[in-house]
DNA sequence: GCCGAGGTTTACGTTAACGTAAAGGTCTTG
DNA sequence: CAAGACCTTTACGTTAACGTAAACCTCGGC
């Protein structure tokens, strides 16, 4: 299948209209999408993170897979671990029937995670001032070098 | 030694003006100052993020040393690695006397910085959507638990 | 004089998050 | 039908950032 944006079936004439977004995609094409390798998204579904489906052998993902996949990264990128996003993300799918405790539980880890934010909010308002006086000096320094060196 | 907020030294009554913020710190000082383990800190010297003086084989840290802890912690909770943190803090101290090449690799360093900060702002931003989401629908459950379970 | 609370070095262990390699299956295109 | 371009599993390797343990020094107080 030599690339070919994997719409799940040829689709005959009288299929009516697609049932709401039919798109699909291969594992080679969400990772480009993603600019992650295949091993890495194979690596999160082992830690449970993605349950794609499987068509003989290959596996198959579909919207809410990439939606699944976006939302992991991006957790990644703010220093979560796979672990963290795993526990948010499977307390989320077991919702609708979550006793009580679960769900309390649930909103816990978030108020937790709501207040990761605020600190990292705080850090990069800080980093972003540091930066800039850096940058400054860097600049005054640069400035300063008429034509010695 | 059992605690006491290690001033540098007695301090006799002739010394005068104490020679502006003589304060220095143990390592065990910093350690509960920022919560992290001596282990940690002796690590960051050792991949060069550090250099304390010594008072025989103890390691004496002083205000300079404090904010460099500080800020590479920061930058280690915003995701950078030891080594970008270690990459910046030293071209930094070679500011001074740093030639054209130095001084432009490390302003583009910067400006790489500063971008990722910009896109951990709009994740976090995008995350906190998510989790206000999340954490509404979790509430609706929740109240939805009219009385079973 | 020794005990406890600190400090030190050295060195091996651990964990997360993949990388990398081997060995093989399945299309489809020249 | 052979060559690519994909996909698969299995399994060992790697890196960063410490943890943990052992064995030691040193001071101030009782």
């Amino acid at each position: 299948m030599t690339q070919s944006p994997s719409t799940s079936a040829p689709a005959t004439a009288q299929d009516g209209p697609l049932p709401r977004q039919r798109r699909t995609y291969s594992i080679g094409e969400l990772a480009k999408m993603f600019e992650v390798t295949t091993r890495t998204i194979r690596f999160y579904e082992q830690e449970g993170l993605l349950a794609p489906e499987r068509r003989g052998q290959t596996r198959i993902y579909d919207e809410k897979d990439r939606v699944r996949l976006k939302l992991t990264l991006r957790g990644k990128r703010l220093g979560f671990s796979l672990a963290e996003i795993r526990e948010v993300v499977m307390m989320y799918d077991a919702m609708p029937d979550g006793n009580r405790r679960q769900l309390r539980r649930l909103i816990e880890i978030l108020t937790d995670k709501r207040r990761n934010m605020e600190r990292q909010l705080e850090d990069i308002r800080l980093m972003q001032l540091e930066l800039d006086d850096v940058e400054r000096r860097a600049r005054e320094v640069l400035a300063s070098l008429g034509d010695s060196d």
